[in-house]
RNA sequence: GCAGGUGUGGCGAAAUUGGCAGACGCACUAGCCUUAGGAGCUAGCGCCGCAAGGCAUGGGGGUUCAAGUCCCUUCACCUGCACCA
């Protein structure tokens, strides 16, 4: 037994007063960045979910340095968020402080898991230093004119008392809190995101994210190619713009739906006879949440709008419009033309309040069902005969011709809702002057800093706290001088973790984001792990924010990441999630207490496929830490001899090389069971050789790298292991002279033999016919096919 | 509904990409050692069978000398997206 407690400390103690893994550009050197998601330190410190990617990444960060890479392995902390703010809203202590509290534990624990990360390098996005480059990169899209304050209907947490974005609020309930949200109409900051959809989705195939990851974000871009249209309406000089996928069923039209909040409502509302009965449709809409308005087995509802109507301008039909809350304010121009022969949603309305259904394509049966199908267009003038692609171009063509409409592409993808009206984030670096209007805070003044509150509460009004603290609000207009006040929304959490990568690469550059030599030569984030939870919003802001910082000429690449992976959980023995509240949560700290950091971040390599979730086992964390035990016996047992043992030397040869590709291929459990495989045969052999056990501990080093230096070290077998070139194998000694050649019979296994390697065709056949149990089988039988696979089998089929 | 994924012993998993299914580890069983064992060592360990052998990679079918791997079909579970016009 080894004493893992005072050699994991030692050389835990050992880097860091030797700055082992302090980087520096070094333009001779081919650099690797690894990334993993900085996290949020909250007040119950690392789990063992942590623990596992920390690790993983580790082995990554020390086995690429070992080969030859200069390699940035990072960390920090994205600290803006609710759980400090609850915090401090509780015990009345600022959230900077709560920061300070947990990162120290996160990174004291970071360091007992004996992580290879340049610490130098660390910082906090609620750094000041940090959030004033933070706001002075609001200020740049707000300078070009991709930051806009805006009236809009936003997700609201009527728990929060937040406003939050469309990610912020998938599913219809509220990211921080659990709670359904409802709709506010908010002045509110904006980020033109919805700009950047077709660039986030070109930017894709540059990259190597996993499928899935560029799966989720192109269906939550949801691009879409079709046409928008202009509905005159009766009567009055206006138009109502529709945007369709299936211009080609035009002439099916037969009446149009709009959104509760559409602002045709409000402009005509004098014409609108029944305005009451739609101004109370409108609040019931209102007060839905998210949920309840797109469940889609709810039954339609809707009030038609009595005194305006449209014309369909193909064929000059009058068509009434609705009001239903089907159709989203938020999509294509918050309006439809309805198609109910030929649309699910469409076919439900109409049915419900009895509308005309024409069928314009062939097939189906319209007086059950909407036929959603390709077929020959019908009742359709033009495009009669015509199939859907064919009649969509005629279509077009047409619309285009007669200046009715146009081709069109939309977005699911919403510009970025940017304010929140909370205290713990980025305060808007913006002042509100009544004569100038928005006047940015001029740069020299940034950061604008969070002031020392009574109350970090969100206020009734729905305004941010700082909205109370009048030596906050009140300012001086940066442009003439008079009375302004300054913004009191915050940045959403995002906003920090959407440029922090570039951060690392020159954490205390006072001016810049980075210098422009780092930036270059740290490029790219080579190797990006994180959650599968970040693949449509952090991963996606993370891109929107760098492809703009690229435009304005501020960083060299437009894509950040090249490879993002995603890694599984660590799940409870049971298979549960670990939770709090189940009482089933792992603390690292104690296992590394019992069985040391290199047992758990052996185990937590070894216990599965790294991209899939794993049941915790404690069992399994003493097995691996049981293979270290026999690891660091074998001390006893080596020899004065330089060379490999000959008996091991082609085992070695291979483990090398596998061990090698599977870290670079993240097969990291695999690797772990080929060391242990060349373990159980060093184990057998009465003495091994000074370079065996050099070769196993330095293979072994990214997984155990504290007992792995030790051993190295006591045994005087080299230099250090973390300055140490990788281990090389030699391709001549990678397989054995002799093979087991499997012999069949008819596909079923009937003798093994060794023999050569170097035996030929006919002799593995012969060699074959003369093993017992062979002969039994094929004696006096016909044999009508005979395949010899050379270094492999052979089989015999007999009839 | 659409898109993607997964399914292999009691358990976590491997399988050179069509060539010995179950490597490695856990658990379990027997034995040795020990005053003791939540230590160590040895052996066994997919299922049926005394054995020879047979059967086995969710189910069914197919291609092939040979299928966990390829094709068709079906079931189950998981993850995205979803009244997106």
């Amino acid at each position: 037994m080894y004493n893992f407690k005072e050699i994991e400390k030692k050389w835990q103690k050992y880097w860091d007063e030797n700055k082992t893994f302090k980087v520096d550009i070094d333009e001779n050197t081919k650099k690797f960045y690894m990334l993993v998601e900085f996290p949020y330190p909250s007040g119950s410190g690392l789990h063992v979910g942590h623990t596992r990617v920390y690790t993983a990444s580790d082995v990554q960060a020390r086995f690429k340095k070992s080969v030859g890479y200069n390699v940035l392995f990072p960390m920090g902390w994205d600290a803006f968020g609710s759980p400090a703010e609850q915090y401090a809203i509780k015990n009345h202590i600022h959230p900077s402080e709560v920061v300070q509290k947990n990162s120290k534990v996160f990174k004291e624990q970071m360091k007992m898991l004996g992580l290879s990360v340049d610490w130098s390098r660390e910082f906090s996005t609620t750094d000041p230093e940090y959030y004033k480059l933070t706001q002075w990169q609001f200020l740049q899209f707000y300078k070009a004119g991709l930051a806009y304050k805006a009236e809009k209907e936003i997700n609201w947490c009527p728990n929060c008392k937040t406003g939050l974005s469309n990610e912020d609020a998938e599913g219809g309930v509220c990211e921080r809190c659990g709670t359904k949200t409802t709709k506010k109409l908010k002045n509110q900051w904006v980020l033109r995101m919805s700009d950047y959809a077709e660039k986030l989705i070109d930017g894709l195939p540059d990259t190597q994210f996993l499928d899935k990851v560029k799966t989720a974000q192109i269906n939550w871009i949801g691009k879409s190619v079709g046409a928008s249209i202009k509905f005159k309406l009766d009567g009055i000089d206006d138009d109502l713009e529709v945007f369709t996928t299936r211009c080609d069923t035009l002439y099916g039209a037969t009446f149009m739906v709009i959104s509760p909040e559409h602002n045709l409502l409000e402009k005509y509302k004098d014409k609108i006879s029944n305005i009451d009965e739609i101004k109370k449709y409108q609040e019931e809409a209102r007060c839905k949440t998210e949920i309840e308005r797109t469940d889609n087995t709810r039954e339609k509802t809707g009030v038609l709008i009595q005194g305006i109507k449209a014309i369909n301008p193909i064929n000059g039909k009058l068509l009434p419009i609705w009001v239903a809350d089907y159709v989203l304010s938020t999509y294509g121009t918050g309006a439809i033309m309805a198609v109910p022969a030929h649309d699910e949603r469409d076919y439900a309305f109409a049915k419900k309040f009895d509308i005309d259904i024409i069928p314009v394509i062939e097939g189906g049966d319209t007086s059950k069902e909407a036929y959603v199908g390709d077929g020959v267009h019908i009742n359709s003038d033009i495009l009669n005969g015509m199939n859907k692609e064919d009649a969509i171009n005629r279509m077009l063509s047409y619309i285009e011709e007669n200046d009715i409409g146009m081709k069109k592409t939309n977005y699911r993808l919403q510009d970025w809702i940017f304010s929140r009206q909370r205290f713990w984030g980025e305060p808007i670096p913006m002042i509100h002057c009544e004569k100038c209007g928005w006047v940015p805070v001029p740069e020299e003044d940034l950061p604008v800093v969070l002031p020392n509150v009574e109350s970090y509460e969100p206020t009734e009004t729905g305004e941010s706290p700082l909205a109370n603290i009048e030596e906050f609000v009140n300012c001086k207009c940066p442009k003439c001088g008079g009375k302004a006040t300054r913004e009191t929304d915050t940045m959403p959490n995002w906003a920090g973790s959407s440029w922090y990568w570039l951060r690392y690469m020159d954490p205390h550059n006072k001016n810049e984001i980075a210098n422009e030599k780092a930036l270059k030569y740290w490029g790219q984030v080579d190797l990006y792990d994180g959650g599968m939870e970040h693949a449509t919003r952090h991963l996606l802001y993370a891109r929107f924010w760098n492809i703009f910082l690229h435009e304005q000429g501020l960083v060299p690449y437009s894509e950040p990441f090249l490879k993002r992976i995603a890694h599984g959980m660590i799940l409870a023995s049971n298979g549960e999630k670990m939770s709090k509240s189940k009482g089933n949560v792992v603390n690292p700290n104690d296992m590394i207490n019992e069985y040391g950091a290199d047992a758990l971040r052996t185990y937590e390599m070894f216990i599965g496929d790294y991209s899939k979730d794993a049941s915790w086992s404690e069992n399994g964390l003493k097995g691996c830490s049981k293979f270290l035990d026999r690891v660091w016996n074998l001390q006893d047992r080596i020899s004065e001899k330089e060379e490999y043992t000959k008996e091991i030397e082609i085992l070695i040869n291979q483990t090398i090389k596998k061990v090698s590709e599977d870290i670079e291929t993240l097969n990291y459990n695999t690797a772990v069971s080929a060391l242990m495989i060349l373990l159980n045969k060093m184990d057998e052999l009465d003495s091994i050789s000074k370079k065996d056990y050099r070769t196993l501990i330095h293979l072994l080093n990214p997984f155990a790298p504290h007992m792995t230096e030790e051993i190295n070290q006591i045994c005087s077998l080299g230099k250090e292991l973390s300055m140490s070139k990788w281990p090389t194998y030699d391709e001549s000694k990678i397989v054995n002279e002799t093979y087991e050649m499997v012999v069949q019979v008819n596909g079923k296994i009937r003798g093994k033999i060794e023999v050569s390697r170097e035996t030929s065709r006919e002799e593995m056949l012969s060699i074959a016919k003369e093993i017992d149990n062979v002969k039994a089988y094929i004696d006096g039988k016909e044999i009508i096919n005979e395949i010899v696979v050379p270094s492999k089998l052979v089989n015999i089929v007999i009839k």
